[in-house]
DNA sequence: CTAGATGCAAAAAGTTTGCATAAGA
DNA sequence: TCTTATGCAAACTTTTTGCATCTAG
């Protein structure tokens, strides 16, 4: 898989080790690609899907070297607990539908900030490296039924 | 202020009371626009502007209260702590660009979104009601002088 | 071999909750 | 009056940290 290698390749540059826990990490987030994961959804899955038990400090201190390497976006919504994905490319351009009744949470693409980080630059001074953009509001399933959604 | 008495509208039509703790939070808010204050800023604002001990679990539910009833809107800047501002009306068009390096959250006025929520809701059947847009980067201070911002 | 990584348990930090007391309406 | 709000302390949840042990390079 031509994603790990990549992510490999900037642990080796930073010179972080590249250890069976942290492998384990980027898989799993690699064979979930779309999901919001916690710190705990991850140790969990690793548990049950490569019958593995790593310690939950040792996914916090990963995710966040992760994070550090520009390899995972994290995000939050609002439910008390930070969540990541990998930082693939066209995350620069996917955003997040939050429905406020049942939680759910879609995603959405759309180029549509790109001319608007080039003023942003040359207006502000301001370098953007990354957004992130979230609309709240009512998702189709509970505009129609009124209330509970998935 | 025409701000606090449309608070105090929305408390009466929920029967909710309308307590010297729960106002000195809303004045705490309505005296510093534009900032992100968390729930322990506005305790201790409180404490040191009106000279007044309010619990900080007082503060939290009123804070929470005063979200639900959409009079302040949670942000959230990866610091490990929620942040609210007044809900006024411009929140809807107004973003933050937040500095990777020093820490610094500017304040980003724009209203091209709106079209964009259009498009949501006939595409996707999403109605928004609110929406949040970070912008992470560097700032002009940190870009100018290559790391020690404010 | 050795700097860096892990695991555990303890500690932090932020937020919520139970309950007795106080006070708006 | 009587329901709702407050304050305190305890509980809870998420995240971080200290330290002994282990291991990738």
């Amino acid at each position: 898989m031509v994603q790990l290698a990549r992510v490999y390749r900037k642990l080796e540059q930073g010179s972080f080790r590249i250890t069976p826990q942290r492998d384990l990490v980027v898989r799993t987030f690699a064979n979930h690609p779309g999901e919001h994961l916690s710190a705990e959804d991850v140790q969990r899955l690793i548990q049950s899907e490569a019958r593995v038990a790593v310690g939950l400090a040792t996914v916090y201190r990963t995710i966040e070297l992760l994070h550090q390497l520009g390899i995972l976006q994290r995000i939050n919504f609002g439910d008390g607990r930070s969540r990541y994905e990998l930082n693939q490319e066209e995350v620069h351009r996917h955003h997040h539908m939050v429905c406020i009744r049942c939680g759910q949470v879609e995603e959405f693409t759309e180029d549509l900030l790109d001319d608007l980080e080039g003023r942003i630059l040359a207006e502000k001074g301001f370098q953007v490296v990354d957004h992130e953009l979230k609309f709240y509001g009512i998702c189709r399933l509970c505009g129609r039924n009124g209330g509970d959604g998935p």
